[in-house]
DNA sequence: CTTGGCACTCGGGGGTTGTGAGTGCTAGCG
DNA sequence: CGCTAGCACTCACAACCCCCGAGTGCCAAG
């Protein structure tokens, strides 16, 4: 009872801090929203959630401000994902429908990401570990240059240019091809390295240099850390809070330049059915601690290939964002399948 | 003579105030620069430069700042391209050198351009129809989809997925891919389109649905407004300068979040040597007028395929981003020709 | 446990003032 | 005729002060 109160007025603290950005005090808590009770009561309940650690005064004197583990509490205990309306959804699915090509499908959905949450989107391509090897070709570029071309069921394509030792002729490679499609294709590629080593000992020792170059080229495209590509938009939102916020801009800017940084924040991405919230410090990047990185799952058919999400500052909209990243990953999801 | 002395005075406010960042006053000029004559001599002419529009002051009391007009001026009679020095030509070759693909060479690119300017980089892909076709391979996914790769001699590669209207066996197939390879590999793209024209008069017409769709992916793809990408990178710069500075960032990253503006800043390079500086409202692109462009083209022998270039404030140090740029050119037109 | 009352704190807005950099003008000098 | 020294003038900006009011914590009473 006492303590249900409590957690509403964090909740109170939390929605009003989020909608005006401003510290809140126990008077327009009571007058916004209707808890019953006065606001020297709010006062005690306030002055408890600041001794757990919940909520802070930024300086005596002014109202309090959700702490990360405010925020914390929250989305865990105060928050659901907000659906998203009818419009909305028939938007997304027509704007993604439009997509022509994974290329496409991927900066669209990055778009609609970066304006439905007005926040900065990523969104990571389907890793090509999680996926099947739909073809491959070999295109003879030139007598010593070869051009390996992977396309998986998801609908990536990765290219790779092969520098031979000798000259290859036509035949030879054809008949390489025709093996190495027979080999792997619709084959998982998580499990091409096994597939590739019995392979490379089925072949006719005298092609050995061209097989053993075209084979390694394979395996390096499916390596895990190769394989991971990841789209980013909407910066300029950042560009809103940095002048209202000690929120600089800068290292946030330079971390999502990193590629590597983008990847941790999305590959940790855990829970495969809903939405992952990270909340400034719990964030394991630095330049990003007073950032909070939501993140969902997308995949094709039952399995999961990717993460997209956004990222944004720790007093954003959580039910609507956690809603919004939430239902794009669903529909990203349904266009994959239908590939 | 007294006309020099006055471009002298220009050139000095126009380097202090890049190096500084504050307006210049007389005072500080002569001291810093041994111009031979007292503070008020210099304020005369500084009257004189302020009547002609090259400089303006922010407000009475205050010292002087370049206009547009002065930083033009600055440019084109009063600076070089400053050379980079050997250890730099080193850097630049060493990190390029690595790249193993036309991706790699372009966030490489990218990413080197933004370090030695600390400025906003952009590059731009070889343009498809500034190129040869290399090879064209056609694919089949399934019973009635299509996958075309298009391969230029800049290495560059363009997939399309084309859905047939009926299903397509792999003879067909094969004929047509035979066919189209012999008809365009080899030639200038921008001349695709008229020996497309002649080559579906010259095909059976019993395929007609296939080769007209197929046909007409490909012209797609050559097509100029498609055929564009452009890389960004260096955007944490811009936030270095927005604190001190009235440049707003967050229209410039807005700007640069469209692909039509990046290419309308790059395309409209003209001076096939050289490098081409844009200065504030010379800028045709709303939300950077408070920054100059300079960019440069590349090309693969003779031929210019594509630009590159930096974004960055009005009051940057012209010479140096200029040397920058044109070298970064000239090295990736190097790296091209390699290919 | 809640509430009204009350003293206390302190950030921020608004007005005032002083300072100094920088200017334009004018009269004199080479 | 151009350069220079001197001087009065202008203003942005920082420092300062003061006051206001929002918001708090505590206490005693309901």
């Amino acid at each position: 009872m006492l303590e249900d109160r409590r957690l509403a007025v964090l909740r109170a603290i939390v929605e009003d801090y989020v909608s005006t950005h401003e510290p809140v005090g126990s008077k327009a808590l009571v007058e916004r929203h209707s808890l019953g009770v006065s606001p020297a009561t709010i006062r005690n309940d306030m002055a408890a959630l600041e001794d757990e650690g919940y909520i802070a005064q930024p300086h005596t004197s002014a109202g309090r401000v959700p702490t990360d583990l405010g925020y914390r509490l929250f989305v865990d205990r105060l928050s659901g994902v907000k659906p998203l309306s009818p419009a909305e959804r028939r938007a997304i699915h027509e704007f993604l429908e439009k997509a022509v090509d994974l290329d496409d499908v991927m900066v669209r959905t990055v778009r609609l990401l970066a304006q439905m949450t007005r926040q900065v989107a990523l969104v990571q391509y389907p890793s090509l570990t999680q996926s099947t090897v739909r073809h491959i070709e070999l295109i003879r570029l030139s007598a010593t240059r070869i051009m390996m071309v992977l396309i998986a069921d998801t609908g990536r394509v990765e290219q790779r240019v092969i520098e031979c030792a000798g000259p290859v002729d036509e035949s030879t490679l054809a008949d390489l091809r025709a093996r190495l499609l027979t080999a792997v294709a619709g084959k998982p590629s998580n499990l091409v390295p096994e597939i590739l080593a019995s392979f490379v000992e089925s072949m006719p020792p005298d092609a050995a240099p061209l097989v053993s170059s075209v084979v390694a080229t394979l395996l390096d495209a499916v390596t895990e850390r190769m394989d991971e590509r990841v789209v980013l938009g909407g910066t300029a939102h950042l560009a809103r809070y940095g002048e209202a916020f000690p929120l600089a801009i800068q290292p946030v800017l330079e971390a999502l330049e990193e590629q590597v940084v983008l990847l941790r924040l999305l590959g940790e991405a855990t829970m495969a059915g809903g939405v992952t919230v990270r909340i400034g410090h719990e964030n394991p990047v630095e330049g990003l601690e007073s950032t909070s990185v939501i993140t969902a799952r997308y995949g094709r058919g039952s399995k999961t290939v990717a993460s997209l999400g956004v990222v944004g500052p720790t007093h954003m909209d959580y039910p609507g964002t956690m809603g919004a990243v939430h239902a794009v990953a669903q529909y990203v999801s349904r266009i994959l399948d239908e590939q």
